[in-house]
DNA sequence: TCCATATTGTTAATTTTTTGTCAAATCAGT
DNA sequence: ACTGATTTGACAAAAAATTAACAATATGGA
């Protein structure tokens, strides 16, 4: 039934999916039911004409004079995203940034699950993160063929990323959440890398503080 | 002499503005000491049009026939970022990420100063995250009254991080870095929010995973 | 059942963003 | 100093994204 439209989808509109999938989440678990373009429009700051834009590149959730129903648009969202599936997924790096990761993000509800956390620091190895042992990165290719490995999380420095990603490619990994500070290219088409920038982020800040401090 | 065509700039380019600043810092750190649209073009996949583009909204940068120097340039998009400030900027939650936060971000170099951390829990208060102390939540309109504060960085639970954020409002800090999984929203126009959205990141990821699999 | 109200899905208009083009300017070699 | 190859900055064209408008349809109460 969701098989609608399948011509490309904008990556605007992606990016907005994950803010309405917590959006309605959150009005879930407030236990309301029903909502109109025009009230999460209100609560979200996109207009409603965008909301209902957005929504029909993957169909029709809506009813005329009623609105959406919150669960079943929840739901709905949930399933074009692909929170549904389980990829098997693996960190790299297990400092700071690996661990907080490791421990903030509920893989399970997004999609994912970590099945192996890796580690070239001895003091490190051994150690567990969320019930996981921290193995040595030696070991990747023994773990890769006894697993299927679908994605990474590289909480990795820089100098060290790119070296890894083309052992992992060679191990049948494709899809990579990056880290590492490094924009991760890769000449393989087949190829995902989500790069997270949080030095990026923290650049705009600055650029609209100072802005603002420019203008007053 | 910056001080070129004050049009508001659009969100788009504001964006670019550190990825130039990250790939010329490595031109810059290999040696290179000019470079042409074309050529960064290339390196970092927009279109040249689009680079000249972006860097004449702030001023003519380049020389005909020769193109831009990497240093000017990198120096000339720092100062339009403004990372030549030292934003005095407190870190709210000594967690897991939190720390990671702290430890990972050269701050001095992005244009802010960590001058304190504070956390609520009594196991984590007193301890030492990069050569600060951790302070109890509860000083904080102490601290706030000793120091000028310019920006905080929520690493909190989406449950605590607008109550902290109405406190610090009232203390006059006014610029947010929010890690809290939640969409700060304030009320007043003079605030300045950079929400940080990783589980946004990790379902976009899912959802460009999924949709490779259902396109082969 | 009927009517006034609400709200969607869709198409059209508008706005914004990106890309293409080219004259003017510089550079490098002779 | 002259010439041909580059390359910018500016403007025009094209493409993409957002917003507006509205017919079609459902709701809820009388």
């Amino acid at each position: 039934m969701a098989m609608h439209k399948y011509e490309k989808i904008s990556v605007p509109v992606i990016r907005r999916l994950p803010r309405y999938y917590r959006f309605l989440g959150e009005l879930l678990a407030k236990g309301v039911t029903r909502i109109s373009s025009r009230q999460l429009s209100d609560k979200m700051g996109f207009t409603a004409s965008q909301i209902r834009q957005d929504l029909n590149c993957f169909g029709e959730f809506g009813q005329q004079g009623y609105g959406y129903s919150v669960e079943s648009l929840y739901n709905e969202i949930g399933h074009i995203l692909g929170l549904d599936h389980s990829y098997k997924t693996i960190l790299i790096g297990a400092g700071n940034l690996g661990k907080a990761v490791a421990v903030h993000m509920s893989f399970e509800k997004r999609g994912f699950q970590l099945i192996g956390i890796f580690d070239n620091d001895s003091q490190k190895i051994g150690s567990t993160v969320r019930d996981i042992v921290v193995t040595d990165l030696d070991d990747l290719e023994t773990f890769c063929g006894k697993n299927k490995v679908d994605a990474a999380i590289f909480c990795v420095p820089k100098s060290a990323a790119q070296k890894i990603a083309g052992r992992l490619y060679n191990l049948g990994v494709r899809n990579y959440w990056n880290f590492s500070h490094y924009d991760l290219t890769v000449d393989y088409d087949d190829v995902i890398v989500e790069n997270v920038h949080l030095n990026d982020s923290l650049m705009v800040l600055c650029y609209r503080m100072t802005k603002e401090y420019e203008e007053t």
